[in-house]
DNA sequence: AATACTTTGTTTAATTCTTGACAAACTGAA
DNA sequence: TTCAGTTTGTCAAGAATTAAACAAAGTATT
């Protein structure tokens, strides 16, 4: 009620916008415009004052937005002022980079374990983690209570561990596996990446520029 | 003119469609129907038969669409068809993960070669590619002619690398950096990836999800 | 061959998303 | 303090996307 459901087109533009104001607050931007911003990302100015309104008036008339409050009041509603717990699924190649790669603890996340079911993988280091088997997983669950968890398995084994760590009180996934996670239970999020999808759509793009040139 | 430009809401959904028509293939569908297939993928049947419809009559009524043939057609717009050759720039952690985990003959490229500027990774084996120095650059692709390329640098060296890649001829980059590449150039393609934005999508799903429920 | 059923391609309607426009509110200089 | 200039928040128009509806064309069974 407090916030009549903010549309998926905005919430996919909040974290571009975050990562702007980063950048902007790092090169000593105090206050931009809506319009100023709009030439630095490729948005229309009207866009970036709708959608911030969606969230309440963070700006100022004849002023602009202060860029560092704008960002932590974005960050806020990003929920990246939390550290939620999460675990890794999958300790091979992708999942080890990912774990190296990204800066969890700024994107509302800290990873605190890393599972595998490959012998030659248990016990490895990533980063801080020392990687454990997934028969220790329900007992680790129960002790650290992770919120969300990266899944790196090949697509075989992703439905049942889905099921296992919905069980094990998880309510978030970010999907890097080829199977498509539906939302079966109520109370979870998932964010499905599919890398392949991406690569495919730059081969259509490469493949089709001359039709949208000529035009 | 041919075909008068196709909605970028369409082409996102066209990788999907291809990977869900594949799954079908394995299992053994010969034919579908667009309800059969909107059931399967969580889309309206009338969203299906309308995107197919754009670059063709695939179906044939009363019957549906033959899964093989409508595959093999999704492949040909996606240019899954041919072999673009292509290279990786920057072989760490991420690098090494994409260059490994990645199917790219079925993706419509081939990994033709990987660079780095670190010398403790030159020489390195990529699977059945040795890490070249950037230095080799420019005569690499002077002999190998590769279009497409992959990002998976820091953020600082992106632009000046993009810069000089598009000048070697590369017209396509899969851009895993932070850094938000523009299009300067007419015909270049490109596919922007930012992990950590998806990430931090999930957290907002993650906190704001009772607000969805709720309602 | 006739009939009931299925399913597409396409038109039309509904919805969602984006852009344009402008009053109200503030800034900053004189 | 006043006044010209700036910029937001918001409303309304416009565009794009999605969904519904249905005739036309096929299938399959009797």
């Amino acid at each position: 009620m407090s916030k009549n459901s903010i549309s998926n087109s905005v919430i996919r533009r909040l974290p571009r916008y975050y990562r702007f104001l980063g950048e902007l607050e790092n090169n000593g931007y105090v206050r931009i415009s809506s319009r100023e911003l709009s030439e630095k990302m490729g948005l229309t100015a009207s866009q970036i004052r709708q959608d911030f309104n969606c969230f309440g008036e963070f700006g100022q008339q004849g002023y602009g937005y202060n860029v560092s409050d704008l960002r932590q009041e974005i960050g806020k509603i990003l929920g990246l002022d939390k550290q939620t717990p999460m675990i890794l699924l999958g300790a091979g190649n992708l999942g080890k980079a990912i774990a190296a790669h990204i800066d969890f603890r700024n994107k509302g996340f800290d990873l605190i374990g890393a599972f595998d079911i490959n012998e030659e993988l248990i016990g490895k280091e990533i980063g801080e983690l020392k990687v454990k088997s997934v028969d220790e997983l329900s007992s680790f669950c129960a002790e650290n209570k992770p919120v969300a968890a990266i899944l790196c398995v090949p697509m075989q084994s992703a439905e049942k561990l889905v099921n296992t760590l919905i069980e094990c009180g998880i309510q978030a996934f970010w999907n890097f596996t080829h199977y498509d996670l539906k939302v079966a239970h109520k109370g979870v999020a998932v964010e499905n990446v599919h890398l392949g999808d991406s690569l495919t759509t730059l081969s259509y793009c490469l493949n089709n520029m001359e039709d949208k040139d000529k035009k």
